[in-house]
DNA sequence: CACGGATCCTGATGGC
DNA sequence: TGCCATCAGGATCCGT
C-alpha cells in the first residue's frame, strides 16, 4: 500500500497521541510476514517513548526496545480511544493505556518486528541495507548520482530497490520519472548527470507535495484516525494508460517493469 | 554481486 | 453465493 508519505502521514497522525502511553496487552491474529520475535508478554507494561520512521518503517520506541512495523502493500494503522472488537484482518492490537494501536492488513505482507535495540541484529536485518533519506539532509546529488551510474538495471527498477534512495513506491517512482523527464527503462548508466539531478529533486519535490497532501493518490488509504479523503493528488502518469498526459496530450502507455505496472509519457520522457 | 523472476496473501474487477 | 484470470501501494529469496 503506502510509500513514503502514506507511512509518514500514519507516523504524523498518531506519534504525539501515543507517546508516554503504557503497553497494557498485545493481541495476534493471523500470522503476518514475520513473526514477531518476542514473547507478547514482553511488550506489556512498558512505555512508548516515541514514532519515527525509517523508510517505510515505522519504529515504535519503546523504554526497552522498539517495534519495527511495515505496512506492506495493504496495511493501514488506526489508533483510536474507543477499541471495537478485532475484524477479520486485524492482525496486532496494542492495547496502552492512550488507546489501542492497531494493524489491519488484509494481505498481511506488512509486519510488527519486536528489536531490543536499532543496533540490534533483528533491527539491522530489516534497516540495514536501506538507503539515504530523500526528504533528509542526507540526499545529496553527487551521491545520489554516483550510486546510480554505476548500475546497469532500468532506473525505475533502481529507484524502487531502495538502497540507493528509501520511501520511493511504484507510484512514485513513475510520477518522479515524469516529472524529471526520463523514460523508466532507460538504463542507469545511460541517464545523463543533467536528468539526475531533475530526478533528485524531482524524488524530493513528489514526496514532500504528497505528504503535505496527507497522503495522496491512493484510493484506499486513510491515517491512523481514519480519516481518508486525501486523493487531491492528482496523478501525472501514474494509473493514467490510454489518456492525455496532462503536458503535451501525448497518450500515456502503461508496460510491465518486474512484474510492477509503470506509467509514463512516451514524448515528454526521452529515452 | 547485480539482476530478473517467483513468491508470500486476500480482495476487487472484468470477461465469459 | 458463477468461475476464472488478472491486477493491486512491497520486498525478500533464489538461481544465473
Amino acid at each position: 500500500m503506502p510509500e513514503l508519505p502514506e507511512v509518514e502521514v500514519t507516523r504524523l497522525s498518531f506519534a504525539s497521541r501515543i507517546a508516554g502511553a503504557r503497553i497494557q496487552s498485545v493481541v495476534l491474529g493471523k500470522p503476518l510476514r514475520w513473526p514477531l520475535g518476542c514473547e507478547p508478554q514482553l511488550l506489556v507494561g512498558q512505555q512508548i517513548v516515541g514514532v519515527r520512521r525509517r523508510g517505510k518503517y515505522l519504529l515504535v520506541d519503546l523504554q526497552g526496545g522498539l517495534l519495527l512495523v511495515h505496512l506492506g502493500m495493504s496495511g493501514s494503522l488506526t489508533f483510536s480511544a474507543h477499541a471495537g472488537p478485532a475484524g477479520k484482518h486485524d492482525h496486532f492490537d496494542l492495547h496502552t493505556s492512550q488507546g489501542l494501536l492497531r494493524l489491519n492488513d488484509p494481505r498481511r505482507f506488512g509486519a510488527v518486528v519486536f528489536a531490543p535495540t536499532q543496533n540490534s541484529p533483528q533491527a539491522q536485518k530489516l534497516l540495514g541495507k536501506l538507503g539515504v533519506e530523500p526528504l533528509g539532509d542526507g540526499f545529496d546529488l553527487a551521491t545520489f548520482c554516483a550510486l546510480i551510474k554505476k548500475r546497469r538495471a532500468p532506473i525505475k527498477q533502481a529507484l524502487l530497490a531502495g538502497d540507493v534512495v528509501v520511501g520511493v513506491g511504484n507510484i512514485y517512482a513513475s510520477e518522479a520519472l515524469f516529472l524529471a523527464g526520463i523514460r523508466p527503462t532507460t538504463r542507469c548508466a545511460r541517464v545523463s548527470r543533467a536528468r539526475l539531478a531533475l530526478l533528485h529533486q524531482a524524488v524530493r519535490s513528489v514526496l514532500t507535495r504528497a505528504v503535505e497532501k496527507g497522503g495522496s493518490t491512493l484510493r484506499d488509504f486513510s491515517n491512523a484516525q481514519g480519516e481518508s479523503g486525501y486523493f487531491q493528488l492528482e496523478a501525472a502518469v501514474y494509473g493514467r494508460a490510454g489518456q492525455p498526459c496532462r503536458v503535451c496530450g501525448s497518450v500515456v502507455r502503461a508496460i510491465r517493469q518486474g512484474q510492477r505496472s509503470t506509467f509514463y509519457c512516451p514524448s515528454c520522457q526521452k529515452p
